[in-house]
Parts: structure tokens; sequence; C-alpha cells
DNA sequence: TGATATGATGTAACCGGTTACAGATAAAGG
DNA sequence: CCTTTATCTGTAACCGGTTACATCATATCA
């Protein structure tokens, strides 16, 4: 059933049962109902497809909304992760018409600005419960970007980083070193969560104790202390796996600074693969997450949510791919 | 760009384009080259909704395979699971000119018979990275439905387990019990990992020990001797988590073998959210699956990489609705 | 009452691809 | 040399929606 038999069958044009398909104004109540029935009676079902192509006709506006905090380090060393993320939208985007805003988290928006908006990305761990309420409260198509809220139904991309921080610990463990210390950031970014897990998973399982220190990456902190306090209570450790490339290569800095040598004494993983982190020298052994395409699904699935109907909430998580580099055995 | 524009800078027609892209015998090999080098110049991009679109003018063929352990069961009480995912998968063909086919698993598939076939449906735990490899070297498109493999780059379809495990166990510690056992089924399926990597992790975070059994649902094993140890060995538990909702129904049976009353003595709670666990009495405290949502899902991601080109292997998590029914306080 | 605005509906073009069918060209056969 | 056949290419219809524009009836106003 096409909206052309419908059509046919309630003895109106298409364009007529479009309109009432999409809550047009100018329908009058009779020819309302007399479609809406027959949409009902046989069971019309929208193709997601078509329409979505039709829909090509109109530009798409979507807000990218972005906390402060990585909107400031776009442009610097650490903001590449989000910076390729963006790539990854803005490619996308302009192969679909679509129109794309970049607004800061922070900004308190009224429901006007919204008004004409198809659709949000919420990037980044930054993103909380409390922000999803607010758009899912407007009914607002949404989607979250490398960041998971298992407390909410909400669309998300992320990428897999349980899975990659369990190949990372067993790939150290294959190179029989056991003391593996793990160096993370904040605990209520998923990112961060899940990477952690995993690497707590695999060393529980072999029955290793796990060791791990929180660091501050964004306020550019000293990480002397925290090294400091690791090697005196720990001992030197056999390898060192960190929460990402950013950490990580401050982790070798910081070492090295003790004269310990990357890789002879410890190994260093990273987990992003960052452009920067396979220039850094040594060059970075790390999890590459497919940025670019983190955005682009993500967009995807925006336009999927905000043209298809009834469509149910799901987690996407993107394959790792462990690249050995210079920084590990 | 798209073909219409192409075929004016290539001065082809629209339908020699067309046959390019899709690698058309009869294209003389001058008009092949000159066409490839437009496209590239340019740098076409397939519109994928117009593709899908356009294709549903000639019917899709789709292989679904399912062991042969699950097949048997299909109709019974246990194969409700499966029954479900089978219908999502039905509907969405149907609306999708799409002919789809049921393939025992361990049938050997000579190429001839994969010759017309489009994608292919893996349903199920048994599915090993074997069956993924064999699939991807011929190059076929794949999607795997209620299983994920870590080793293996391929689509899939699952229930985000871990999550729902966690709320399990997160709900019974709310109710101030901390005697929680997990019954489960075979751990290399995937489902039954993830749920009892949720169960653990919920547990030692806790700071509780974790308590577990394996129990072969599929041979309809005696559970009395399982549980005369557990009681022996671990004392009446207050909670037993059981990994789907036929091994807790089999639990309650088991129990109430022994005198024991649930809820009142133990709360058991399962994992599927069926409707013969709805109707058991005691009705079942259970995690719901959108059932019927991963089958229809699976289908149309399936479609999606048949006719979109490169689309970067995911897996999706459908999340799962906690039903506080009467097997549990 | 005639000019004009307003609302409801239909027609046809369009979104970007695929494909049935027709037509052109060249090689092969009688 | 003309007919047949195979190979290549183009035209136009089609997939299932949306929407600009035209049309017509009715309401509003000077």
């Amino acid at each position: 059933m096409n909206i052309r038999e419908i059509a046919k069958k309630a003895d109106v044009s298409i364009a007529t049962v479009s309109r009432v398909l999409n809550n047009s104004e100018n329908v009058s109540f009779v020819t309302r109902e007399k479609v809406l029935e027959t949409l009902k009676r046989y069971e019309f079902k929208m193709d997601p497809w078509a329409k979505r192509l039709a829909s090509k006709r109109t530009v798409t506006k979507v807000f990218i909304m972005i906390s402060k905090r990585i909107m400031k380090q776009l442009n610097s060393k650490t903001g590449e992760f989000y910076s390729k993320v963006m790539e990854g939208i803005k490619n996308n985007a302009k192969a679909n018409r679509t129109m794309i805003k970049t607004v800061e988290m922070e900004s308190n928006l009224d429901e006007d600005k919204l008004k004409n908006v198809n659709g949000v990305l919420l990037i980044g761990g930054d993103t909380t419960a409390e922000h999803v309420r607010f758009f899912k409260k407007i009914g607002m198509p949404l989607v979250l970007v490398d960041q998971y809220i298992p407390t909410v139904k909400v669309d998300c991309v992320v990428s897999n980083g349980y899975d990659g921080a369990s190949y990372a610990v067993k790939y150290l463990l294959s190179q029989h070193i056991r003391k593996i210390v793990h160096i993370h950031g904040f605990l209520n970014h998923f990112g961060f969560k899940d990477r952690y897990s995993g690497y707590v998973a695999v060393m529980e399982q072999i029955g290793l104790l796990p060791k791990s220190y929180e660091y501050n990456d964004d306020i550019m902190e000293d990480m002397k202390p925290l090294v400091d306090k690791m090697l005196n209570v720990y001992g030197v450790p056999g390898a060192i796996f960190a929460s990402n490339d950013s950490i990580a290569m401050k982790v070798i800095e910081t070492l090295e600074d003790f004269h310990i040598k990357i890789p002879e004494d410890v190994s260093v993983i990273g987990f992003d693969g960052t452009e920067v982190g396979k220039n850094f020298i040594p060059s970075l052994t790390t999890l590459k997450v497919p940025m670019r395409e983190m955005g682009s699904l993500a967009l995807k699935r925006l336009l999927d949510i905000v043209y298809d109907q009834d469509v149910y909430p799901v987690r996407i998580s993107l394959f790792t791919e462990f690249m050995k580099r210079g920084s590990s055995i």
C-alpha cells in the first residue's frame, strides 16, 4: 500500500494524503477523517527510503551541541578526536542538504530557537541525562555522539571501548607483561568508563589485581605527582594502558622525565588512533577509533529518526582496530 | 553530484552511468573508463536512499540461517524468543519486496545456491567466527542476529544484556537482597556472556562474591542436582537471576520441589520478556527484549548493507526494559 | 456588488537512482 | 549485398514519497 493506492481508495489526490500524513494545516476536517480512516483500514506503512529521498527537496536543519570544554579544545592538539568527528558530520551533511549549526551546550535554549530545527546531535562525554530529557520532552529527534547513558533510552553512537581495552590488555599479557597499570580520565564519561571496564574485566579474569589512576587531562595538570606516587607504591610497571592518546603521550613525557625508556622499560598503549599520536616520538601504539565514521553515522542515524516513524532507540558501537607501533613491545 | 550530472559531464546517458556503477556487462571498455574517470573526478557519492528506493523494483533475496538446535525449538515453548525475532524479519520483508528463505546453518552451501542471494542473516548464539568468515570470503552481505563475535568485524544486532543484568542486580540490592546467584547458559553464546558480565561487574563493584552456575537448557536436563548442590554449598539465596525466562521458569519449578516459596523465600528474575514467562505462575519478573524489533532492525540493516556502499560494520544494541512481576519482591 | 483575500484540493514536477524496451551500429552468415 | 544477430547505448517509465503552483469555491471588505 502506497499513498497513490490510498488516494484512490479515499477518492482524494495523493497530495492530500501526503498533507494528512504530515499534519499539514490546509485539510478540511471531513477529508482528514476520511483519509485517516483509509490509512488505518489498509494498514498503510510509510516507506522510509522514499520519504527520505523526497525530503531532500527541502533543507534539514540540525543543531550540533558541544560543551564549552570541548569547544575550546577543538582546534588544539588534544581536540583532534572531536574535530575528526565533526568532519564526518559535515561531510555527510553536505551530501544530504542538511544545514548544521554548532551551538554551545551551556547556552540556554528557548523553544523559539528550536522552532524550525529538525534534530539535534549532542557531542561528547559531557552530555548528561538532563540534557537528554530536555530534548525528549519537546519531542526533538536526538542522537548522542561518543556518550551513552544506560538509564535513558536514547539513540547513541559510541566506540566499543570495552573490547578495545580488553584487546590491548590481552596483547600485553601475550607479550608476558603482567604488571599493567591503567591511567584514565573521569569515569562519568562513558568512553572512559567503558575502557576501564574492559581493562578490569580481563585483569580479574586472569587473576591479576587491576591498578588504575585517574588523571584530569583537561586542565593540563602536571602528571609528575601521579607517576611519582605510582612508582613508589607499585614500582615500575611493565606497561601502562591509557584512556586516550592524549593521556598516553603525557604519560610517556612524564616517564621520560624519570629516565624511564619507552618501550624498553615500559610499554605504553593509548586509545583513539589520532594523527598526533602516530607522529609522536615514539609513535603511539593505540586502538584506532573510526572518528569520521562516528560523525557521519550519527548524522545518518539522526536523519533516519527525523524521517522514519517509530524507530526503536539503539546504541551503535563502532569496532576499534589495534595499531601496533613504537611505544610498546 | 548525481548520476544525471555525471552523465552530462561524461557525455553518456544516465543508464550507462548506472550500468557502470553496477558493473553491468554491456558497457564497452572505452565508455566504462570514461565514466569511471568522471565519477572519480567529481567525487560521485551514491545516495543510499535513492538507491534503495529504486531497487524496490526488483525483489531482494535473503537467506536466514539458523542452527539445527534452534530450528527444532522454534515452535515449542522454549522457542518463543527466536519465533518473535523471525516474525519481525518477515514483517519487514513483506514491506520491502524481500524474499526470505530459511536454511539450516549446518547444511553445506555450494556457492551455486548463493549465486542470486543478496544477503544473509545468521540467527542465534550458535553462529561462530567460521560461519562469518565463509560468507565474508565470498563478499556476501551479512548481519548477525543475537550474537556478537568480538574478534570479527561484522555487523550484528543484539540486546544490551550487560546493562539489563546490571539493572536486575541493582534492583535486587535495592530490595536489601545481597545473596544473589546467577544461573546461566553456555557462555560461548554472547547473550549469556554479556548478561553474566553485567551480573559480575555489579556484584564485584559492591564487594559481593559472584556465585554462578551453568545449566544446559537445550537438553531439558534435570535441574535438581544443580539446585541441590547450590543449597548445600551456598545455602538458600535471597534471589536467583537467570540467563533467560526459560531457565528462570525451570528454576522456579525446581525450587518449589524443594518446598521453597517464590517470591517469599527467593526472588527469581529472568531475561527476554516472553509471553510464556508472563503467563507463568508466578508471573516472571524479567528484562524485556524487543524481539520483533531485533528482527526487523536486522533486516533493515542488511538491506542498508546490500544497497549502500562502504558501510562501516557496527554492533547495534537494543535497550531492555525491566518488568517487575510476581516472581520477585 | 465587484475586487480581493482565504482555504481546500488537484496536477505535475521533483528527489536520485534502476531497468524494460527500443534503436543504432557492426560483425557474421547466406 | 542484404538479412540476421550480437553488442552497445539511449529514452522514458518507475520506485514512493513531497511540494510549488494552479484552480476553484467561499468569505471578507470597501
